[in-house]
DNA sequence: TGATTAGTGGACCTTTCTATCCACTATTAT
DNA sequence: ATAATAGTGGATAGAAAGGTCCACTAATCA
């Protein structure tokens, strides 16, 4: 079946919006957050463990602690965090399984793939954090308005 | 990690663009066409299985059996090939895993990602078996005539 | 100093996907 | 009829992904 990312990838990103559309110094801890978007938590800890071990967060440990974002959200794009979740190669492999396939010996899918793959990262290049952050924000605030 | 469709699909994406490519009534044999792309016989028999029972293929036993595509190479795109093995919703699910991610309540990365996954769509929609059939044949054919 | 808080690292379990095996049925040829 | 061929269906094994638990360390506060 077809997969963007991974279940972990899914969490961080899910995690890392709503961090971000949280007003304060930007801190958040893990247990607080998985809750509040409904994400394992022993799971996606390990998720965090990772980002933090990559550079992406820096963990705050004792009383008052969590994790930062070590860039701030519109300066981290959509395909930061699936790579830095997934490793820097995960849109890289031949999707025919050809171990060979590659500019020399292309396998009879790799010119549409190639097309396509470039489409699906403008896409994931495009957005930010804090644009994820800001539209769900904005439809809380919309709800809110209209008295739902 | 990323996938665009499983083992499954690739295997069969494989074998059929070989059987595509023989010349001939268009009948192979799972043994013959799986040894000829170097792909798990027994796991690839349960594919071809499971497409015979979707009507995409159909099956003839006995000596001189094996399978025919029901429709010819040239009618069969690769989405159709992908959403005969994965089933027709392959690419409907919500990336961010929001149960109810949909026009009403989308999630945050909903129109992104419609906009991606058409694009992706259109491309695999755009060729067919006899595509990337005749595509193997023209390198081959080239190989030959170049003594290499 | 001791209690509490919050992340860490490793062991372990469950589920799903991938893969193999084998007895069985249908078909053809001798 | 019998043997040989080719797909079928079910059981089962192995690998990877998804998920949980717990003892431990670091930091803060009383």
């Amino acid at each position: 079946m077809f997969k963007l990312y991974s279940k972990g990838c899914e969490y961080a990103l899910r995690a890392l919006t709503y961090a971000a559309s949280q007003s304060g110094n930007g801190r958040f801890q893990a247990r607080d957050v998985c809750e509040k978007v409904d994400i394992p938590e022993s799971f996606t800890r390990k998720v965090f463990q990772a980002l933090t071990q990559g550079g992406f967060l820096q963990a705050v440990r004792g009383p008052g602690g969590g994790y930062e974002l070590t860039r701030s959200p519109e300066q981290i794009t959509l395909l930061d965090v699936i790579e830095a979740v997934e490793g820097q190669d995960t849109f890289e492999h031949c999707v025919l399984g050809f171990p060979e396939c590659g500019g020399k010996h292309p396998c009879p899918l790799h010119e549409t793939w190639s097309k396509a793959k470039k489409q699906l990262m403008a896409q994931l290049e495009h957005r930010t954090l804090q644009d994820l952050a800001d539209s769900t924000t904005r439809k809380k605030r919309r709800a809110f308005v209209s008295g739902a």
